[in-house]
DNA sequence: TACTTTCAACTATCCACAGA
DNA sequence: TCTGTGGATAGTTGAAAGTA
């Protein structure tokens, strides 16, 4: 048995070698574990192969979410986007009440979960934008809408340093996971100053597919600006926008 | 008893390396 | 020294075998 008897102690696997610590102290081995022949056919690994089809399925939805908003999405997200968005939707898919162990969904699941998630930790919606606003989605005419009434930005919205100017952007987005596709169309304010002075009313609207059966998501989103010699360039590429999850609406 | 590894999906980011 | 490429890593869950 090798152990480590240096004064860093190391956890984790070089190449062949793990490293961690135990309560005989700081210990080096060859790695183990079952090899991947016995978790895929061995039937003591049964539960270990319903937690990864989960897992699985999670993960594709994760990816179904991130391609129907994606183009307000690479404006706002932080580095751990796709796995917090996972931990979500394991989470969903565990509530499903319909279907056995290894086969439970998203969609059969409480997606209500999903409300007010945060695409960029850097910039929380929840800690930018501080005027209330309403949405609403008519799944009849399949129109999700966004209002705010008239506001101040210098006293509504926390914006980070260098800011001069903003938008505000919503979007919708219709998810079919099991088909692994989406209907997207998002809708944004015109560049707005942020100074003192108080903004027009906000009304955006945007439109899927009407009486869709599918369940649908509405984002709400800041999105921040320098400008610039008259030129308007994202601020720091983006960082600080931040991008929520505010309607979840299932059939 | 305490601990690791493995698998499932996904992708931005990091790192090493080769070649110019 | 710089640039492009390709592979590894992080991060998420849960189950069980294997080892000291």
């Amino acid at each position: 048995m090798a152990r480590q008897t240096g004064i860093i102690k190391l956890k984790g696997t070089i190449g062949d070698i793990s490293f961690y610590k135990s309560s005989d102290g700081h210990l080096a081995r060859i790695k183990g574990g079952p090899d991947a022949n016995r978790i895929a056919n061995d039937p003591a690994f049964q539960r270990t192969r319903e937690n990864g089809s989960e897992f699985g399925r999670a993960g594709k939805g994760g990816k179904v979410i991130r391609n129907a908003i994606r183009v307000l999405l690479q404006n706002a997200k932080d580095k751990k986007v796709v796995s917090r968005l996972t931990k979500t939707l394991v989470a969903i898919t565990k509530t499903d009440p319909v279907n056995e162990r290894g086969a439970r969904t998203i969609q059969d699941g409480d997606m209500g979960l999903l409300s007010n998630f945060e695409f960029n930790t850097n910039g929380k919606l929840g800690a930018t934008l501080f005027a209330p606003f309403d949405v609403a989605f008519d799944r009849v005419t399949g129109d999700a809408s966004l209002s705010l009434a008239p506001f101040a930005p210098t006293i509504r919205i926390a914006a980070p340093a260098g800011a001069t100017h903003f938008k505000i952007v919503t979007g919708a987005a219709e998810l079919d996971f099991p088909n692994e596709g989406s209907v997207f169309e998002s809708d944004e304010t015109a560049i707005l100053p942020y100074d003192a002075a108080d903004t027009a009313a906000i009304d955006l609207t945007v439109t899927v597919t009407p009486n869709s059966v599918l369940p649908v998501i509405q984002v709400v989103g800041v999105e921040f600006y320098q400008e610039v010699n008259g030129q308007m360039y994202p601020l720091k590429n983006g960082a600080y926008n931040a991008l929520m999850v505010a309607t979840v609406d299932t059939v």
